[in-house]
DNA sequence: GGAAACTACTTGCGAAATGCAAGTACAGAA
DNA sequence: TTCTGTACTTGCATTTCGCAAGTAGTTTCC
């Protein structure tokens, strides 16, 4: 009788979502669907942190596998896929958020742009709100 | 002239957070600091997800190194060392919150208990000023 | 006061993940 | 039909991880 390996470690939230995401590059490509305009593999890989095309390939892997993203093929070329964050994608938008602010409080070399920063900090709900609307089209 | 390596990776803030604590074990340390009342070397081992003596011992430096935690020997015993959150860590119940709130939501065997979530839902800041205060004693 | 236990690590080593370069597969353009 | 663009896959050297075992200072017990 084969036991079944446990999907995660424990019964933790945080240990969870460690599990969906904790490495240094899954967030990234989270974070390009989530704050730009970069929907494609090729574009992911253009990203400053230089991600290497294997790792890329297995972190969207992950990600979809997770439910955190979507794969299809974009309507206009059979060749190009295009990924979009599902709701539970969409669902990491706070998580995401004070993690910038996190950075950008903390790094002193950060280039987050100073307005979004105070924005941030005067209207989180809105700023969310905004956020999911722009990526809901 | 030795090039020196740049401290981190690009200038967005979430690239920073994950060079901080991008990987499987370090927030599990700051989960423990922050939301349970362990403070040891001998404790963080005992945790649920069972982290290698090693792995603990490399995380509570390169935390230490980042600012996040502070090390300092138990008044009570010259033998034992008691870690503690910095305020750079303190900034982080923001985080956690809201990674507690995503894993508790979307973990189908979540053991987050339902009474927090809620308060977490309904007085988010009431929370954060919580658990802030009882950190400072 | 010597032995055993406790606490916080360090070391060694096999296994797995990462990083880089190169190669493949398929569609559409020329 | 060849060439370009897109999205990967493969191979391989290097790095990091994970487990077991070992070490080095206390402190506790008899």
């Amino acid at each position: 009788m084969p036991k079944t390996k446990p999907t995660h470690r424990s019964a933790c939230p945080i240990s969870y979502a460690l599990d969906c995401f904790g490495d240094k590059w899954t967030l990234l490509v989270v974070r390009d669907l989530m704050f730009t305009d970069k929907r494609r593999y090729g574009e992911f890989l253009k990203s400053d942190e230089a991600v290497a095309t294997n790792i890329l390939a297995d972190r969207l892997a992950k990600l979809e596998n997770a439910g955190i993203i979507r794969k299809s093929v974009d309507p206009e070329s059979r060749v190009k896929n295009i990924y979009t964050l599902t709701e539970k994608g969409l669902d990491l938008v706070p998580v995401m958020l004070e993690l910038v602010a996190w950075g950008a409080k903390h790094d002193p070399q950060t280039g987050a742009p100073e307005a979004f920063i105070r924005r941030l900090k005067e209207d989180r709900a809105g700023v969310i709100e905004e956020i999911r609307k722009r990526l809901n089209e």
